[in-house]
DNA sequence: CGCGGCTTTGATGTTCATCAAGTAAAGTGG
DNA sequence: CCACTTTACTTGATGAACATCAAAGCCGCG
């Protein structure tokens, strides 16, 4: 009945049931005790390519892209993802560094801590090692996946493709407000910034969807979806 | 003294360093039990997209190609790897069928543990299960970055992109028999076949390289790594 | 030795990137 | 808050890169 310790806010957390269902009680609170929540304003890196890991992060709240700069200079979007993907991608086990970076497309929220304290508890807890490798390689199933998709469509069917991602995926509506710049979708999808414009326009103009600057609405959701799966 | 016992074949499995290096000798002899080797005539399928996944399932010697068939029917190859790469790749903890295939290039030896055992060793040995997360995530950024890479490249960059990867990271030599066809390596960096062709026949006729037939030499090392850096 | 698959090469057309020039929008400093 | 600058967006015109098609050569295999 020693009621009067102050609450671990992290026992409601709704990522505890995706990776942290297998920790008990002590040990979510114990964790408590090692997490720091950070904010990001929109725009802000979060993680930077090269730079040294040392937390074990996941988004909280928000959106974010998952970058990387080639050797060339120009950018690659490697994955726009919502709560509650990993930030401090896979490599955090596998590498010293990061390989690629992360931004905030929204305003968002992390959650991180010290990965070496994730390391040890892995070494302690089974159940929690294989709940995060789950976690993990569904990610990475889902990015291999979703960069494959797109390597097989040609260009007006990448880009019905990512309408159809932000729409259902990432908004779940019909409407929305475009996170990301034409030269942002057009790194995600590997083609030409030009490009990506004339196919909105020209989508536009068949009356498929209706564009006013940032804002999008998808019209006819089924010719995009025969778009996309290559047309 | 009892040293009548049979001695366990894995205790010095080239692939024990691998992720097995947190299990003792006991649990060692005990995976023994439960393992099984399998072998693979070049050409045959080892795993298929589709298939329940009951294995977990390695890579001892050989070569294998990691593919998928897109739902317009044409073939993309993920990757093409040696030893001690896994084969059941890493969708075996995060899915319950595989989502590629995976075939041998050349005749292969597979060694094969039932998962629901792996799971439960999962489970007691967290040295263990971080282990195999290391390895698989490692894997998984290896088959990420590759992508990213050769999508960065235009058609000459990416054949001699292959060339490379196949001399140096495949066989360590400058004179190597091609254990795929035209058609597979065009599959691998996304172009057509005959343009593979084409650019392999240029490279010839400027000095580059040597063929005759499924045999290849590169001749010179330095203006192939030029030109796939983007030329 | 003839059939079928893989390979090679040339010719053709499509797709897409690039360049350029103009417009809208969004910061920035006075 | 307005003039100024910069950055993002848009559209058209051009050419390069690449896929596709077709026809022929090669090679292994029954």
């Amino acid at each position: 009945m020693n009621e009067k310790k102050k609450p671990c806010s992290c026992a409601n957390c709704d990522f505890r049931d995706v990776v942290f269902s297998y920790l008990n009680d002590p040990a979510v609170e114990e964790l408590c005790d090692h997490k720091e929540e950070q904010f990001f304003r929109k725009g802000e890196v979060i993680n930077h390519q090269g730079e040294k890991i040392s937390n074990f992060k996941y988004l909280k709240s928000g959106l974010v892209k998952l970058y990387r700069r080639t050797p060339s200079g120009d950018e690659q979007v490697i994955a726009i993802t919502r709560p509650f993907e990993f930030v401090s991608n896979m490599s955090i086990f596998s590498e010293d560094r990061y390989q690629y970076s992360v931004s905030a497309l929204e305003d968002s929220v992390v959650c991180m801590v010290k990965l070496d304290f994730i390391k040890a508890l892995f070494l302690k807890n089974g159940g929690f090692a294989m709940g995060l490798l789950t976690k993990i390689s569904r990610i990475n199933d889902k990015i291999i996946a979703q960069t494959l998709d797109i390597r097989q469509k040609n260009l007006v069917g990448r880009v019905a493709f990512v309408l159809l991602y932000f729409a259902h995926d990432i908004y779940r509506s019909q409407i929305f407000e475009m996170p990301v710049s034409r030269k942002e979708i057009a790194d995600y999808i590997g083609m030409s910034t030009a490009n990506v414009i004339r196919t909105l326009s020209d989508f536009k103009k068949e009356g498929i969807i209706r564009i006013s600057g940032k804002t999008i609405e998808v019209v006819d959701k089924e010719k995009l979806e025969i778009i996309s799966k290559h047309g």
